[in-house]
DNA sequence: GTCATTGGTAAAGTGACTTGACGACCCTAG
DNA sequence: CTAGGGTCGTCAAGTCACTTTACCAATGAC
């Protein structure tokens, strides 16, 4: 039931999701690109799950499934792409035999802070945009944010 | 080359990646949350990419393709899922017969309408938590970095 | 001891993509 | 006008990041 002549229909302005979205989608393309160019460019961006912030150093990948939303399977299916790549390694857990530790390479920790400076160089451009009390307005804003969120 | 005892490594805290991905996530899942409880059950999270701000009616598969950062098939096969299941049409567009335009139907415009009706409740509850004024202050830092950003 | 639960993982299937190719159309140069 | 390079959407085939199902081993409550 096609309008004909089709309705006119607008979004208004951008509400809170439109404008998180574009930042982020820009920080993580500049995480990309850093590392690509610095070697690291067998990673793609289903890589970044496990290494970027917090990290998957000393958890366990159960851990790593629940705070990523992914299922297990999904989470196995990464680390183990990353430890053939040599960014991690998967080692018994000796509290618990059943369960297994992840533990980043030198070069995934060299990726773990390549990310973070590829992180720091945009957020360095954005506060010579904004202006560093206003960025730091702004971190501070989503870091209380980031507070309240932590509940769902 | 496993370190053994493994070496520590723990990233400082979060930087601004870290802190716009969490919130963007809640704000998606209510989205898609909403969108299922009121009989739009049929839609996944890879259709939002075409539903969500600024929206495809009468836009053309390219366009959005160029603004979501997708290959123009990947848009096509969802906008043919989207079509098929009734929430959008694709007409030929009179002015380049080579084009065609994206119309959304009375069922897709309802879509687009639950999901800012999703983020604005998201923003009602932070605006509870973090106060009027401070969510206010936060979107107007996220607009001017729209604004900034818009420029990649 | 038993038994439900919780750890990781193997295997098969799916679907959201990518890559490559294509015909239709537009648009400028000559 | 027409030749040809670029752009439009789309088809087809392949890939891979997942999901679903199932499993076994170890744990912990009783």
């Amino acid at each position: 039931m096609p309008p004909d002549p089709p309705q006119p229909f607008e979004f208004g302005p951008p509400l809170i999701g439109a404008l998180l979205r574009r930042p982020l989608e820009v920080v993580q393309a500049r995480m990309l690109a850093r590392l690509h160019e610095r070697g690291f460019d067998d990673l793609v961006p289903a890589h970044l799950v496990i290494m970027r912030h917090p990290g998957a150093h000393d958890r366990r990948p159960g851990e790593i499934a629940a705070g990523s939303g992914q299922s297990k399977q999904a989470i196995n299916y990464l680390l183990g792409e990353l430890e053939r790549l040599g960014y991690l390694e998967r080692r018994a857990d000796p509290d618990d035999r059943r369960s297994k530790r992840v533990y980043l390479t030198p070069r995934g920790i060299e990726v773990g802070m390549t990310m973070r400076e590829a992180v720091a160089e945009v957020e360095r451009e954005w506060a010579e945009a904004l202006g560093d009390d206003d960025l730091e307005q702004l971190r501070a804003l989503l870091r209380r944010l980031a507070a309240i969120v932590r509940a769902d």
